[in-house]
DNA sequence: CTTTGTGCAAAGGCTTTGCATGCTT
DNA sequence: AAGCATGCAAAGCCTTTGCACAAAG
């Protein structure tokens, strides 16, 4: 069976760090904000470990790097500010239907969709 | 001013495989495939030139590869086949007013979108 | 005591860059 | 002839992995 999961400080402290962040992490952005007290690799493996339970959320920057966010389960997109990097979460999917019929249109099944929304949010204007 | 583009065999060679491509070809990938005729560092540079041109259209893989395919400019958003790897374009975007609502509800503004769609193709079904 | 987690450093994969040479103009 | 383009190899970055040691249960 799976095999058991041991708590440990270093993971408790990525998992604060990660909750207390206003805008998605990469993992060395959180290895140094950590002050070095957590190695790099455990940092990755936590943070791949959150993704992969989907405790995490993860998004690709433009740079190539990966970075993670908590972030509720269930289908949802993220709404980005340019300026701050402040990441929401926008619950509300106006998407299956667009999806379903550029589906039919190109012959497609099984669509599935994923979008990236970015913006300049209020406090920034 | 701007300086002068030379025309070269290298980069004839690399517009043609990248136009002859079914699917979105990595650098890597289309390196292999000219039989290392063009030099890899050619590849990129030229790949890259022609997506800063608006010529490709780039995106990244789920490993983080960067993908390259020749398109047409103006907003558009792409079609994956899961099985085949295909991409089509879709031109008709329904997201505008999507996007607009999310925004309104958020307080953002100058929202723009990117969304990428996967499914199974026709053929592969 | 057994097994999982951590740390460090090395290795890996993709991409970029430096520099001398070749080719286009 | 002048200058961009190419090739090769080295360097860079982010990320993963191997292995010995520490810690959890």
């Amino acid at each position: 069976m799976a095999p058991p999961i041991r708590r440990t400080a270093q993971r408790d402290a990525i998992r604060v760090a990660l909750e207390a962040s206003e805008h998605a992490v990469s993992a060395q952005e959180l290895h140094a904000r950590l002050g070095g007290s957590v190695g790099l690799a455990t940092v990755y493996r936590n943070l791949g470990r959150l993704a992969a339970g989907g405790v995490a959320d993860t998004l690709r920057r433009p740079s190539g790097e990966l970075a993670f966010r908590i972030c509720g389960g269930g289908h949802h997109h993220h709404l980005t500010c340019r300026s701050c990097g402040r990441v929401e979460e926008v619950r509300d999917c106006g998407l299956e239907r667009w999806a379903a019929a550029v589906a039919v249109e190109h012959g497609f099944s099984v669509i599935e969709h994923q979008a990236e929304l970015t913006g300049v949010c209020n406090e920034c204007r």
